[in-house]
DNA sequence: CTGAAAGCGCTTACAG
DNA sequence: CTGAAAGCGCTTACAG
């Protein structure tokens, strides 16, 4: 065994030198190519052995021209609805023999950006992108010179590209329509900034499920805004204040339902909840929480198989697919109103 | 605006072509050296405009050495735990003008060294991993070649590797000192695999604990194995069987405690109950869940900085850091044995 | 201030 | 079957 020296890595150059043949010979025998006779291709591993050569992977696909990488840019890796989209992205990555970069924009446009393009300068093969921003056109010139890129959750703003969405939109109606079934009528909806795409589905599933039941909306039951937990907090007081409070709360993501919960639990008369986004431990509660209950796996598994359709030269219209989401019934949506 | 050939993106070459200057010049502009003067930066910034030149990143860190990346290799991604380390390591690295690859080796101790590798073949500047496999030597020569590897969460084995871990013998020390001041002295335990290096650590400190109150440990309260809910569900049962159960649990991981959560539910005696590892919505429970918490922001962010400083030529021995744990009482663990 | 040459560690295309 | 040459897209080291 030949030391390396420290830090230093033996190259094919310096494993040809030793077997004392071409530069290519040692090519063929690491990649397994054929037409290499035995003993030489036994010199070279010799060689290889003594060295302790690796091939160096990154040069590799520099000649070949791809990454054989994949990045996806969440809005924090260490949220848990993000890294399951994250598991379902890198099943299919590894199973295309794709390296997976992540990187979370903190729901900062400006980072998003600034991690995007640091990416497509590493020129991973393609994106998949939960978006923060509002303008992606910074991403046209990359698209358009052959980096695919797939927007998941949200979709793009300002170019044309494809989009994984949960049925937003539908699977509020769904939750709705069962609060009604239960005998709601004043149904408030908490939700976060009305300007993010999901937010903004939820709430037109929630309008229309009130207005297929011919039911009116008060102006007043509807609240929308930062989810910092406060004023989550104040907004869900406010709708069960005064004569007429609301007797089932619509919480529209994950985090306004366990503020919710929190500022419920202190209550004796607790109306309805019913949750968009499954919570671990939901079921344990008292009562279990029922919920719209989104399927991150789908999601993240659709979003890289479109990706990886469009990197195998797919090239028709950008697509948009909604992925269904699932009402699970646990308890707290499926009291009525107070009698009276 | 010259559109460039879908697919193919243009070159330093093709600048300099087109600006009518020499490679040279070009790099200096993109990298912003000092030493050009202004009408040639001009000329290259307006080519580089016209043809929508972006430096290829890749190919600049194949010339530098190095290829400001590093990798963490999880249990699995999609786990609020894993994800949480992730999240911190990924702060640090960005801070460090890194990118960082993520993968899971889904307790698959082969997966593990075959995505390791993968990773070293790309050359990444350092790893971080959370080790799933019982044979760490197959890194060895990467470490020897100057890819420096941190253990997070457990420590390696069969090789000397930093390792930042959280106190899990301490943590379960004082959660029990903490069951057996509420007056408990039958108490049980409910692990994973004892090979598990956290298992046992925290089976140690259960054990200690009980030692140091002078307190026997009836083997039958100790029951260790797969994490499966069907068989924590049977031992946990077993436990709180029989003319002298045991009055308080110790659930040794946040899947065990959620399984144990589950059957604990169905009963109207309930034994008091202290979960190593928090989990969401803890507080909201009825009543909330006791906890050994550990610091996976901590954890993530030691690991990553201990790396860092490795890269940047610390070369002193193989370190051990221990991670402290908090003891969150939210009453689940704060009620004594029934009487008699 | 400017740029031609060599090289990072591989693969591709081609000649022997 | 084998290998020398050119090149992937950059930076480094050096000469003008």
């Amino acid at each position: 065994m030949t030391p390396t020296r420290h830090g230093t890595r033996p190259t094919m150059n310096d494993v040809a030198a030793r077997a004392g043949v071409g530069l290519k010979t040692v090519s063929r025998v690491v990649n397994g190519e054929s037409g290499v006779t035995p003993a030489m291709a036994e010199r070279v591993r010799a060689a290889i052995a003594e060295l302790g050569f690796r091939r160096n992977d990154s040069a590799r696909l520099l000649r070949t021209g791809r990454t054989a990488s994949i990045a996806l840019l969440l809005e924090d890796i260490g949220d848990p609805f993000s890294s399951q989209l994250a598991r379902a992205v890198e099943d299919v990555a590894v199973e295309q023999g794709c390296l997976l970069f992540t990187g979370s924009s903190a729901e900062d446009g400006e980072r998003e950006r600034e991690l995007a393009m640091a990416f497509c300068a590493r020129r991973v093969d393609g994106l998949v992108i939960v978006p923060s921003g509002t303008d992606h056109s910074y991403l046209e010139p990359e698209i358009a010179s052959g980096t695919p890129v797939v927007f998941l959750d949200r979709p793009a703003a300002g170019i044309d590209a494809d989009a994984i969405l949960s049925d937003n939109a539908g699977g509020t109606r769904q939750g709705v329509a069962h609060l009604i079934r239960h005998g709601h009528r004043r149904i408030g909806f908490v939700g976060d900034l009305p300007g993010i795409h999901t937010c903004a589905e939820r709430l037109r599933g929630y309008r229309e499920a009130m207005a297929r039941a011919h039911l009116p909306v008060d102006e007043r039951w509807v609240a929308t805004g930062p989810t910092d937990p406060p004023r989550v907090a104040r907004a869900v007081a406010r709708l069960l204040e005064g004569p007429e409070p609301v007797t089932a709360l619509l919480t529209a993501n994950n985090r306004i339902t366990a503020t919710a919960l929190g500022v419920l639990a202190g209550r004796d008369v607790r109306p309805a909840l019913l949750g968009f986004d499954d919570l671990e431990l939901a079921e344990l509660l008292t009562p279990g929480l029922t919920v719209i209950a989104q399927d991150p796996a789908a999601l993240g598994r659709t979003a890289a198989r479109v990706l990886f359709e469009r990197l195998h030269g797919e090239t028709g219209q950008a697509r948009r697919i909604e992925i269904p989401t699932r009402l699970i019934a646990r308890g707290s949506a499926e009291t009525g109103p107070p009698a009276g």
